[in-house]
DNA sequence: CTTCGACCACGAGAATACGCATGAAACTGT
DNA sequence: ACAGTTTCATGCGTATTCTCGTGGTCGAAG
């Protein structure tokens, strides 16, 4: 999963990437608001942390333009104040939800957890799939109960592909999602991956689809 | 659109509950958690104002069984102030979205708004005709419920024909849809990819026009 | 009603593209 | 410097796609 930090404050912005990297994320940064934007505009990210008040641009109207130009990701905007007005016209615009300054850091990493989830489409914070659990509060994984040992980028594809169960996920989508800004993209990179992931959640659960990417699902299908 | 709003302080429970109505939606009322719950489960609704303290059971754990019993409509919360540890696991237990107490009113319209429209998001994408399903997000495909294996190109003769049914569809058009620039076009690979087809999802339902391409359709011509 | 020509279906093999395993090299943080 | 992790290059096996040839079907015209 990869988010957009948009916030002028350093140290704050900082402090943000460093929890969401610490849970798993690929975060990428911007400090003003024409940056956000022309990032969030450019780039597929799973979840946006906007700052209403910014250089440049405000985050209102960022939020805005993004819509506008049609697109539809989360985004989790930071009020100044209580100025409850302006989350009402942030939501308006096209926010999908606010956490007040100051905050807890904690709070801001459930609200951007609860946002991915439901982009998705599921309600509870455990993603099950067959024997594979997906606790995206903890970031942990387990099969049959028992915890897997993921390296970092073994869980970023089982959590995106668990994010997306059923679907197809393609190649590029699965480089997009895993890594930031730039990346060499002719590799075999993620059939590596995928081939781990297999070998320690079960060859079944991980169909592939020639031609155009990956399918995860509980296997049921003799077919 | 239908709301429930859980909340035992009658006199907040009105005040919700008539804004709501005024601004069209149709609500239900519950004053304690267990009827919140039982009404929850039993009746459709599109979202769900839900208080986190309750009598008889607490939000949290309405929300809970409600998200184990696959229930997956959104659910605001209104949160006592300042139990930060609240939000986090209310929103953990599945809760989309919370409010803190007090509140303005306007604010809990405007994020039940943002709800019920990302909800709208997540209508599946489903083509049918006859027998035969198709699922463009998920790239699947079954006839009478089983699912069908088909390869990429089989699948994108499938969609494009499933997207123009009723039309004749031309040789050339389903070149031109199904191969990006440039291809040989004295070639029968369309006529081989359509018997192919054929033979997967009944021969039935892809009518041939002759001279002119072919035509889909569910089969119930007597003619 | 028959015949003719164009159009279409289909099978089987050839050519290709695609995904996978593997192991070595490069990188990372401790 | 070391152990764990990630990246890259190679070659192989196979599913998929394409080509080609034959025979069948349809429709119009005589």
């Amino acid at each position: 999963m990869r988010i957009l930090v948009v916030e002028d404050d350093v140290n704050l912005n900082r402090q943000l990437s460093d929890a969401l990297k610490e849970s798993g994320y690929v975060v990428d940064q911007a400090f003003d608001g024409e940056e956000g934007h022309y990032l969030g505009e450019t780039e597929p990210y799973d979840a946006v942390i906007l700052d209403i008040g910014l250089p440049q641009m405000d985050g209102i109207t960022v939020v805005e333009k993004w819509r506008e130009a049609g697109k539809g990701m989360p985004v989790l905007m930071l009020t100044a104040r209580d100025r409850w007005s302006d989350k009402v016209s942030g939501i308006d615009a096209g926010a999908d939800d606010y956490v007040a300054k100051p905050f807890h850091v904690e709070e801001v990493l459930a609200r951007v957890r609860a946002l991915i989830r439901r982009a998705a489409g599921h309600s509870s914070s455990e993603i099950i799939c067959g024997p594979v659990r997906l606790d995206t509060k903890a970031s942990k994984a387990s099969v049959d109960g028992i915890q897997l040992k993921l390296t970092s980028h073994e869980f970023r594809l089982l959590s995106y592909l668990m994010h997306h169960m059923g679907q197809v996920v393609s190649r590029t989508e699965l480089v997009e999602h895993m890594y930031d800004q730039d990346f060499d993209r002719d590799s075999n990179t993620i059939e590596v991956f995928v081939g781990r992931l297999r070998k320690k959640i079960g060859v079944d659960l991980i169909e592939t689809v020639r031609g155009l990417g990956y399918r995860m699902q509980a296997p049921n299908d003799a077919h």
